[in-house]
Parts: structure tokens; C-alpha cells; sequence
DNA sequence: ATTATCTATAGATCTATAGATAATGC
DNA sequence: ATTATCTATAGATCTATAGATAATGC
């Protein structure tokens, strides 16, 4: 064909097909050659977008993984909390959307792009009235709470009786079972939900009796 | 050589020495050929103690993530809260000490093992007077903020002057920058500490206004 | 001249099976 | 008879490069 009259490809489609075949079979699926295959097109032309198969990988971490832009300031009468757990919210079903990529994020989570992330949740914080000593522990431990409920997958909400996931068996972990009873009824999200403003909660508390207030 | 006098493996040697190998060069490097030949063997012997390349991985996945024994009960004067943070400290060190090995913990998460230490978690919590309705906060959220701790491999206090990871330049981000000097001196363990004291805060003041003591 | 595709292919692997072999233990 | 190794190998891939080709745009 050589060159075509307009171009077949372009980087992001590549990097939606590369995460449509890893959604389907997982990484093992994943070749180059399958990939230009499911594109219409030979493996080697993929090189011309990209340098190797690392850097493909990369992109489609990224591309899981970003963050929508993070608004200056709190509109009127907004709470920083409730947007901090929609964005939370939002980020873990957004790598649950793709959960064979989670591998992936682990080795080539975008550490660059963090920092901006990071530096913009500052902001909107400070703007929202959050002392700066706080944000370390508001922006870095939420992060945590939210990767780790993404790649855990099911949260006890699956595994209360009627979630999506399999459910412990009484006999073998009564106790277990009954801490579940707790949950009943609460979808996945609702208990994430649930985990971020058990978190939040300290730090506001500690707004409050701020020791320090110009900090 | 046939068969030698003394079995020349175990599938504990045949794990240990796939942990060094990916610890080495990462999963990339990883292969049944070069397994066995850091053993000494041929590869088809591999198959003698793990039916393919997948349960193998299967084992060491386990292998990385078991938790020691949970007591029955706390001991005399022991706080609930601390014997979970340390071991919480415990299972996020065990997974850095292998990296590498992280992408597999996602694949090979062992959710059967997880139901186990999930019940003697309850068991422990119930014995230390924690209410039933507060397991699953206590034990799935702290999971995940372990988990979420770990996968990110750095923490803040790795990026403040001073920590082992990459410090943020001040003039791009000047707010995260400042944020981080409340963490100062701070040692990874002592903020993934601070993250867990500020979850399990909000549970423990939920004990004391407990609405239901029977429960 | 540059761009975006192609063909051809080097060269390296890799997993897993079949079947042989020799040591052990009943 | 069973166990724990081996040899030999089928058969399938897979990544990445070199160099050709034809369309585009200056």
C-alpha cells in the first residue's frame, strides 16, 4: 500500500486499540503483531509512532490513568471534601474500567504527571481554605486509598450476599459474614465512598483545632 | 543425570529463586529456561512441581503477600489500632522489598487466602471489643490503603528534600513543594503510619459514640 | 524531501510435551 | 512401581531493523 492518501493511524488510536486487546485477554494477549493486526495494518508500522513496545505500554498507562483537570478554586458552596471523593471515585472506576491494564500501571504509573496532579489538588485545597501542613496527607494518603481499592478490584461490597463477588461461606468465616451484614445493600462505590470519609474525616476534625492557624 | 540421589528442589527453592530472578531484571526477564538454569536444572523439571508457568507465578504472588499468623486476641494492655498499623507497615514493606513483583500481585491477588485473614482479623478485632459493624471499614479499607501504599512504591516523604525519590522542583511545584515541608524528617514508615492513624482515628472516635454497644 | 506505509526477515526466545533414564522404596 | 531428573524437539511466537515504495507538500 506505502503510503496511504491519509493516514491509517494515529497514536491514539493505537493506544485504544493496544488497551481494547488487553481488556479482552489480558497483557499475554498483546503483541505488536496482533495490534497492527487489529488496526488494519503491518507491526512495523506501529515504530513509527512509537520508539518500542515500552513506550506503547506507557502511553496506554497514561492514558488510564489521567486525571480530568482540576478546577482552581471550590465553586460557591462547594465542599472540598465531596470533590476530592468524586475525583477518587472517578479515578478508581476509571482503572476498573480496564482492569487487565492494572499490571501495567504498576511498572509504568506516570510519576511526571503526578507531581502536576499533585500541585493542582494544592491549590484547590488552599483555595478551599485547607491549611497547607494538610495537604500532604489529604492528596498523597487519598492516592493511596483510591490505588489500592482499584487494584484489590472487589471491595466488601462484592462480597456481601447479592454483590458481584463470590461470597465467603458462613461456616468457614462466620465472623466475617457478619461484619458483612453491615453492608448489605451498599453498592461498591458507596462503601469506597464510605473508606474516603473515614479518612477525610480526621484531617477536617484537625482544621478545626488548628494548632497553627496561618500555616 | 536422571534421577539424583537427593530431590535437587522444592517448590520453596523453585519460588525463592523466581523472586530473585524478577527481582533482578523485572518480569521481563523471567522465563521457565532461565529458572531453571539459576537452579542448576533443565527446564522441563520445573513441571514436576508446578503444572505450568501460571501457578508458578500463582506461588510466588503467594508467597510475597502471606501475613503471619494474626493472635487470637490482643495481649494484655495491647492497643487494637497498633498491632494493625504494624502489621500493616509489615505487608506494605514485604511488597517493596520485591518491586518487581508487584504487576503479579495484581494478576494473582490471592483472594481465597485474603477470606482467611479477613476472619482471623475479625476474630481479633471482636476479642479486642471493636464492634462487628466496624470490621469491614476497618479491615477492607486498611487493605486497600496498604495495598495502594505499596503500589505507589513512593510516598511523600520519599519526594521531600532530603527523601530517597525524586524532589519536585519549587518553581513548578511551588504549593506541593511547600506542602511537603510539614513531612520533613519524616521517614516513609512514620508518614504510611501517619495515613493509617488518620483512617482508623475516625473509626475508633465511632466506637466511643457507639449507637448500638451490642452490635 | 518528507511521510507513512509496506515486504522480508534476522535472530532470539519461549512453553510445554513425549519419552528415556536411573535412583529409590516396597 | 514410583519418583525426579534428563534429552530432544515441535511449534509457535515475538521484537525490531533494513530498505523499498508511493503519496504529499514545498
Amino acid at each position: 500500500m506505502a503510503r496511504p492518501r491519509t493516514a491509517q493511524l494515529t497514536s491514539e488510536k493505537v493506544v485504544d486499540s493496544a488497551i481494547a486487546i488487553i481488556g479482552d485477554g489480558g497483557l499475554e494477549a498483546f503483541s505488536m503483531h496482533k495490534l497492527a493486526a487489529s488496526l488494519g495494518v503491518r507491526a512495523p508500522s506501529l515504530y513509527h509512532y512509537f520508539s518500542d513496545k515500552n513506550a506503547l505500554l506507557a502511553a496506554v498507562a497514561r492514558a488510564v490513568t489521567v486525571i480530568d483537570e482540576v478546577p482552581a478554586a471550590p465553586l460557591p458552596g462547594e465542599d472540598w471534601a465531596n470533590y476530592l471523593i468524586t475525583q477518587a471515585v472517578a479515578l478508581r472506576a476509571r482503572i476498573l474500567r480496564h482492569p487487565q491494564c492494572a499490571p501495567l500501571l504498576v511498572q509504568f504509573m506516570p510519576r511526571a504527571q503526578m507531581f502536576g496532579d499533585y500541585e493542582q489538588l494544592c491549590a484547590y485545597l488552599l483555595a478551599s481554605g485547607v491549611p497547607s501542613r494538610l495537604h500532604v496527607r489529604i492528596v498523597d494518603g487519598l492516592t493511596a486509598l483510591t490505588i489500592g481499592a482499584a487494584f484489590l478490584r472487589e471491595n466488601a461490597a462484592h462480597y456481601a450476599v447479592g454483590g458481584a463477588g463470590p461470597t465467603p461461606v458462613r461456616d468457614e468465616h462466620p465472623l466475617f459474614h457478619r461484619a458483612l451484614e453491615s453492608v448489605q445493600g451498599m453498592t461498591p462505590d458507596e462503601l469506597f465512598g464510605l473508606y474516603l470519609r473515614t479518612y477525610l474525616d480526621t484531617v477536617r476534625r484537625e482544621m478545626t483545632v488548628s494548632e497553627n492557624p496561618g500555616n
